[in-house]
DNA sequence: AAGGCGTGGAC
DNA sequence: TGTCCAAGCCT
């Protein structure tokens, strides 16, 4: 066992996380839910969701079951929507190809839509004690300094070296302790900025600290401005309905219910555009105020347009549209945007 | 291989 | 405030 191993696995022990709703169980699905949860997103915004998320689909079985409105309802507001599209396929892979058992064969793992090498490697271990390496942004961050390591962490040259130089410092048991303490110390003590050093339990073969690159590690990821994109969102409201329309199933907000979107860098004709796509007869109110919603790779500017419909409209005339209630919108698989339109509109009509 | 894919915490 | 980036994966 490598001194590196033994140092963080006895740190875990005491000084770790052991409290975590996913943690304390070897049910590989309970686990699965978490990593995918947990993918690109902090442990704070998952809490909330898993407990529900588990509740309302305790086994493989219920999950592949559900419907993909149903799973995307869960998931709306916790962003990247295709982790969602992706476990409710993996659960019924599993079901149809694995008799409804969550494989233990680690290049199995693999093939489940939506699991890389790493969530694959935090299931083995957590769930079947096997020997595998995770490599994500704490464990990056805490090889990057111990071992000085300069370059994007994320660069193909880098990630390479690091998935190597993690595989080399594996226990050879206590892999729970071991995987859990990885992500403990990078999220507890390692931390991007002001690291408590003082409390690492490798603080003595850092070489960052030795060096005093600590500040500077890891190297950060090469800056890229993002274009700005413009949208209309026509919101047809009729009494207390609103019209949804179903987002295509791939791309941004995949699969989810949104207002129906208009680029209005040339038509402004709403009455006319409502009646052509939508079949009903409306006039046109004040828009809301402008919101503005980043993302990864595009910043969106978003004019809400209400359109209140004049005739009897409650029939949807295309397989993509529902009319539902304020309400009911709100508990349907919107992101977060029209979550929050959705608000303003209910508190208008409150006011 | 590089870009698509969400949202919010932390500072 | 804007900036960075988080238990990454897919194409």
């Amino acid at each position: 066992m490598t001194d590196f191993a033994n140092r963080l696995i006895s740190w875990q022990k005491i000084h770790g996380r052991h409290d975590l709703p996913w943690q304390n169980t070897t049910d590989p699905y309970a686990i699965w839910v978490s990593e995918i949860m947990l993918q690109q997103t902090q442990v704070a915004a998952v809490i909330g969701y898993y407990s529900k998320f588990m509740t309302s689909f305790p086994t493989i079985a219920d999950l592949a079951n559900a419907t993909q409105d149903e799973v995307l309802q869960h998931w709306s507001g916790l962003g990247y929507y295709s982790r969602a599209r992706n476990l409710h396929h993996a659960a019924q892979t599993i079901m149809d190809e694995h008799g409804g058992q969550f494989p233990q064969d680690f290049d199995t793992i693999q093939t489940l839509s939506g699991i890389g090498r790493s969530t694959a490697a935090a299931i083995a271990s957590f769930a079947f004690h096997q020997v595998q390496t995770i490599l994500d942004g704490n464990v990056k961050r805490v090889l990057a300094r111990h071992f000085a390591i300069s370059g994007w962490t994320s660069s193909p040259k880098v990630e390479k070296a690091l998935w190597q130089l993690a595989e080399s410092l594996l226990p050879q048991s206590d892999m729970v302790a071991y995987t859990q303490g990885l992500m403990d110390l990078g999220a507890t003590i390692c931390t991007r900025s002001k690291p408590k050093c003082t409390a690492c339990p490798l603080v003595s073969s850092c070489l960052a600290q030795q060096q005093q690159l600590t500040a500077i590690l890891p190297t950060p990821k090469p800056k890229k401005s993002i274009p700005e994109k413009n949208t209309t969102m026509l919101i047809l409201r009729q009494g207390d309905e609103v019209m949804l329309v179903k987002r295509p199933a791939s791309g941004i907000w995949g699969g989810l219910w949104s207002f129906p979107e208009w680029d209005d860098s040339v038509h402004q004709d709403y009455t006319a555009i409502a009646r052509n796509q939508f079949g009903v007869s409306t006039t046109v109110d004040a828009p809301l105020a402008s919101i503005s919603h980043v993302f990864t790779h595009f910043k969106l500017h978003i004019k809400p347009q209400p359109l209140s419909v004049n005739q009897h409209a409650l029939q949807a005339r295309e397989a993509n549209a529902i009319w539902l209630t304020i309400e009911d919108a709100l508990g349907a698989a919107i992101p977060t945007p029209v979550r929050n339109i959705l608000l303003e509109l209910s508190s208008t009509v409150a006011a």
